[in-house]
DNA sequence: TGGTGTGAATGCCTTCACAGCG
DNA sequence: CGCTGTGAAGGCATTCACACCA
């Protein structure tokens, strides 16, 4: 894999699985070599941002041609690590935690909900898709049994913290945290947060702050 | 509001996002103060970073003090434009579409689904939470007739450009977007891109990586 | 000519450090 | 003494420009 050094910054990781996005477009478009400047117009980044995220990782490319689709692809799968399945546990099978484990999304890039959990003994046994609901109380041992190492949490702020804490001491190493607010993980555990009112409001921001430039004036209430 | 001419980065706007939920979580907790240095520990940075976050916008702190809580909430909601409730329009009504008509946390921060599309015959015309289901087809309409500013795209790959021309066709100016492909806007939109499987792999990315510094190889398919 | 890989340069964000106020 | 606001310094990511290759 041919690794330098210098670990990848965390906007350089988040372009490479845009990259392979879209390699894996072309591919199923049966396009064989793309340019590193196409490559970065299709994700909205320039060709030199491409080539020296990918140059990071080993020599990809080859002068005059360009990258070859199929094997930078496959190099990206395994540098992000998804060159293999992934199985993961969900906690909160509410509307959202619900809709993740249906969630097509997830399967096609090699992640599989392989179990969810709840503690709400109305929820416990239920089906969702394929996937029987089990008792929260039950969730060490089923990772263990089942040596999972990705936990996703879709339960309510007040109760993320403590999944999160339930997920470390089962052993898992990543966690992806729909709840809207900060958990704390030990060393050596890595955590994510998803806040979706978050995204939005980076764009309400936008929107009002382009408002003020055209107009020079906060915008009133409409 | 005071603004500096330089506009905010996209990671300052998300720092101001996370401040304004520890806020509200103080605000719930009777606290009336609050330090820089304890707010950016609270959201996972400095008290330095905080400051010159805040400083951009206005005086909002009393040396000696900190930060007034209510106050600063509620001009942090002013910057990012949330002091008012938005209408939000979503099409694509399947698992992630609906779990998101029906998502809490999104009322909570001001911004309201106030109508849901989707062009399968099936669908049009159930309730999703209270909403019914409109046929795709009256878009426009309905849109400019509520004045909404705001979409949501939730339908697959394959169709969210599609998508996206026709909300900026019906005057819609920002985009949150769940399908996994870049959308292309037209100048004076704002779009914003959120790939569940993308969170993924950042995390992934770590694991395997953490892994190989430990073991000083790359880890093999288990 | 078209394209990669890469040192050098640029620009931006973050951190530092401190004056000044409560 | 504690804490903010801020210029200056530092570090880091992106862009530039070019040697080299097909």
């Amino acid at each position: 894999m041919s690794g330098k050094g210098a670990p990848a910054p965390e906007s350089a990781v988040t372009r490479l699985s845009h990259y392979l996005r879209r390699l894996e477009q072309l591919r199923a478009a049966r396009v064989v070599k793309i340019s590193s400047r196409r490559l970065g117009e299709a994700v909205g980044c320039t060709g030199a941002q491409v080539r020296k995220d990918l140059a990071r990782f080993g020599q990809f490319g080859r002068p005059g041609i360009g990258y070859p689709v199929d094997e930078l692809a496959a190099a990206l799968r395994r540098i992000l690590g998804t060159h293999h399945r992934w199985n993961t546990a969900l906690v909160g099978v509410g509307n959202l935690g619900s809709a993740l484990v249906r969630y097509e999304g997830f399967k096609r890039r090699g992640f599989v909900i392989s179990c969810a959990f709840d503690r709400d003994p109305e929820r416990i046994g239920i089906h969702v898709g394929s996937l029987a609901v089990r008792d929260v109380s039950t969730f060490g041992q089923v990772v263990r049994e089942n040596r999972i190492r990705l936990g996703i949490i879709a339960v309510g702020a007040g109760e993320a913290q403590e999944v999160a804490d339930m997920m470390t001491a089962a052993g898992i190493e990543g966690i992806l945290n729909f709840a809207p607010v900060e958990i704390n993980v030990p060393e050596g555990v890595t955590s994510y947060t998803v806040d979706l009112a978050v995204s939005l409001e980076r764009i309400t921001y936008r929107l009002v702050h382009r408002d003020e430039e055209k107009r020079g004036t906060p915008s009133p209430a409409p």
